[in-house]
DNA sequence: GGTATCTCATGATGATCATCATACTATGGC
DNA sequence: GCCATAGTATGATGATCATCATGAGATACC
C-alpha cells in the first residue's frame, strides 16, 4: 500500500508539468539554451527537486524529445487529417514562427545527432516516426510496409523546408519555400 | 608603414588556421560544443591569443559559418559540376558521415536561427546562398531571377534528407532516404 | 647586435552549470 | 493535535566557460 503524504497525483502532475515546460523551451532555445536551474524556475520551483524527478539532463531532454514528437504525431498528423490538411499545419507559417510546439525534428534535428546515446536514440525514433506518419497520410492501407521513396522524399522536403524558412530571416522568401513544398505533394 | 616584427602573413596564417579548425569544429560538435579554450588548443596555441584574433566568440562563429558556406559553394557546388554531379555528392554517404566538411545549413541548420544576429545574419545568407546555387544548377542561365518553385523545393529536400539520414541511425534507411532525393531531382 | 613592438602565454575574474547532500515543510494518517 | 515522510528548498562542490589584464618571447628594422 502506498501511503501518500501529499494529493494524489502530485508528484506525476509535477513530473508532467516539467516535461511540457521543457519540451517547449528545449524547442525554442535549443538543447544547449535550457538549464536545470532555469527550467525549474520557469515551472515555479527550485532547482533542487529536479533529480527527483529525473535520473539526470538527458533523461529529461530524451523524455521531452519523445514527448515532442508524439504530440506531433496527434497534432499535425492526427488520425482524422488528410494528408494535404498536414502538409498545410506543417509548412505553415505558424509552424515556422513557433518552433516551441512544433516538429522537434525540424527544430532540433541537425542537434539531434551529437548527443548522448539516450538522446540520440529519442531523435531517431521520433524522426523514424515522423517517416511512418508521412508514409500513413499518403496510402493508408500500407502502414505496415517499409516506407516509399514517395514518403522519404516528402519527409525529407517538410523538413528541410521548415528548417529553411526558418533560417533565410526573409518572410517572403520564407513563405515562398513552405508553398513550393505544399506543391511538390500533389505531384 | 607596417612593421612587422613577426614573419610575413604570421598573424593571417593562424587567423585562417583558427577558423578552418573552428569551421570544421563546429559542424562535427555543435555550436555549443566548441570552446575558446578547447578550440585554441587544437590549434596548437592557448586560449589567450584568441581575442587577438577576433572581436568575441560570435565574430568567430560568424565567419566560420560564412567559411563552411563558402566552402560547399566551391566544393559540391563547383561551376564545372552539373546538377546531377552536385546532386551525387551532396546526397552521399559521405556528406551524412562527415558534418565536420559538409554543408553548414545541414549540419547546424536548426540551431541557426536562435544565436545572436551576426551569427543569426550569416546563417541566413548561407542559406539563400544555398537556395542561389539550386537555382543556377538548375537553369545555369537564369541566375538573376528569383528563385524558382522547383529550386525552392529541390533545395528543402536536399537539407531535409541529410538531416534526417543523419537522424535516423540506420544506415540502410539513411542511404534509402537519399536515394528518394537524388530521384526527386530528375522528375 | 640592440631594441621596439607584434604575437602569444599565463593567470585571474565572475558567471553559469549539473549534480548532490542535507534541511525544511506541508500533508495525511493516527 | 502529533508524527512520519514525500516533495521541495537551500546551499555547496567542482567543473567549465568567455573575457580581459598583464607579462614574456620572438623578430624585423636600425
Amino acid at each position: 500500500m502506498i501511503i501518500m503524504r501529499y494529493p494524489d497525483g502530485h508528484k506525476e502532475a509535477v513530473h508532467q508539468r516539467i516535461l511540457e515546460t521543457a519540451s517547449e523551451a528545449l524547442r525554442s532555445r535549443g538543447l544547449a539554451g535550457v538549464s536545470i536551474p532555469g527550467l525549474m524556475k520557469s515551472v515555479g520551483l527550485t532547482h533542487g527537486g529536479f533529480y527527483a524527478h529525473f535520473e539526470d539532463r538527458d533523461d529529461l531532454v530524451a523524455q521531452a524529445v519523445r514527448a515532442a514528437g508524439a504530440a506531433t504525431a496527434a497534432g499535425a498528423f492526427g488520425d482524422s487529417l488528410t494528408l494535404k490538411e498536414t502538409l498545410s499545419r506543417y509548412l505553415s507559417k505558424a509552424h515556422v514562427e513557433h518552433p516551441g510546439e512544433g516538429c522537434v525534428v525540424a527544430a532540433l534535428g541537425t542537434d539531434g545527432t551529437r548527443q548522448a546515446p539516450r538522446v540520440r536514440g529519442a531523435f531517431a525514433e521520433v524522426a523514424r516516426g515522423l517517416i511512418r506518419l508521412v508514409q500513413a497520410k499518403l496510402e493508408r492501407k500500407t502502414s505496415g510496409r517499409a516506407p516509399s521513396d514517395e514518403a522519404l522524399r516528402l519527409a525529407s522536403t517538410m523538413v528541410g523546408a521548415v528548417v529553411l524558412a526558418r533560417l533565410v530571416d526573409d518572410e517572403a522568401l520564407g513563405e515562398r519555400i513552405l508553398r513550393s513544398a505544399r506543391a511538390s505533394a500533389s505531384e
